[in-house]
DNA sequence: CTCTTGGGTTCTTTTTTGGAACTAACTCTA
DNA sequence: TAGAGTTAGTTCCAAAAAAGAACCCAAGAG
């Protein structure tokens, strides 16, 4: 398989990760959401080599996740910023690194809390339904195949 | 940077990334979460090569998050399994999924549904406050630093 | 025996990275 | 006004990793 065939792929997921699927990727995403902007910036936080961290953004910014905008003329500068697309991201990230806290933390814990501006308490993600409103865990789900799915791509038999 | 390096940083995003951040990795996770078990079904469906197939479900086993089940002895063979560690993942699968459903879907929409045991209904995932339920989204979220924190990684201005 | 199945490993060729230097278009300092 | 610095890249080459295909091994089955 070709990563090209990716987006092809008939699996949301596969779709998604054409475009994010990498370490770098992530990243250079982790970042954004922290407020970094310029390309010097992600070099020196991240320690990517200048080709790379070229390759992801304008990756990034093809598929619509990342946007330049110029912040000053003369000579042009510009910085990346994300869009409503990239922003949608969040809850992912947000998934990843709750995961990441549960499961892979040293013995001092967290390294970064979430604030939930709303309440003012510190947060971790909890998924609901978006019908019902109840907590879903990964044996609450079933899946069914959509109107977007190639037939000859089975579901194996039901988890 | 060395991709080793990454469980090390105080950041719970790159220790995410240090065991599932590559894309065959994820696409290994996803058919398994549909139910894929077996060496030779993972093949198939992937279009894996079984070299990088191996490796990817070797390390998998070895951060816990799938785990080898005998499902018959003389000859003994064996079935990968998703762990509690693995199942914990599920919300991030959600998520991922969930924005390619929106963002990257062709005409004919979603290829997979999900179906709530609870309510019985075809669901996407909502992200809420674990301390006062309300939803939260990108905006919703402040970020400051935790116990497992390292001094020298600044969080750059607010975003 | 020989064949098939499940689960890999080895080998060779492409791709992708890492690392460092170079470019362009200005501005700032002495 | 010559030289140094800033920002955002691009180019080049060696080193590392991945793709693809063939090969290996043990335990039945025919």
């Amino acid at each position: 398989m070709r990563w090209e065939e990716l987006d092809q792929q008939p699996c949301s997921l596969a779709r998604t990760l054409a475009v994010i699927g990498d370490k770098w990727t992530l990243l250079v995403l982790r970042d954004c959401f922290l407020g970094v902007r310029r390309f010097d910036e992600f070099e020196q936080r991240l320690g990517i080599t200048r080709h790379l961290l070229a390759g992801r953004l304008k990756k990034l910014v093809e598929h619509g996740v990342l946007t330049k905008v110029a912040y000053q003329q003369r000579p042009l500068r510009e910085e990346y910023r994300l869009t409503e697309k990239g922003l949608d991201l969040h809850p992912a990230m947000l998934a990843l690194v709750s995961w990441g806290d549960r499961h892979m933390a040293d013995e001092r814990g967290a390294p970064v809390l979430h604030v939930h501006k709303g309440c003012g308490k510190v947060m971790h993600p909890v998924i609901v339904c978006s019908e019902c409103g109840e907590t879903v865990g990964a044996r609450d789900v079933r899946v069914e195949a959509g109107a977007g799915w190639a037939e000859e791509a089975q579901l194996p038999r039901q988890a």
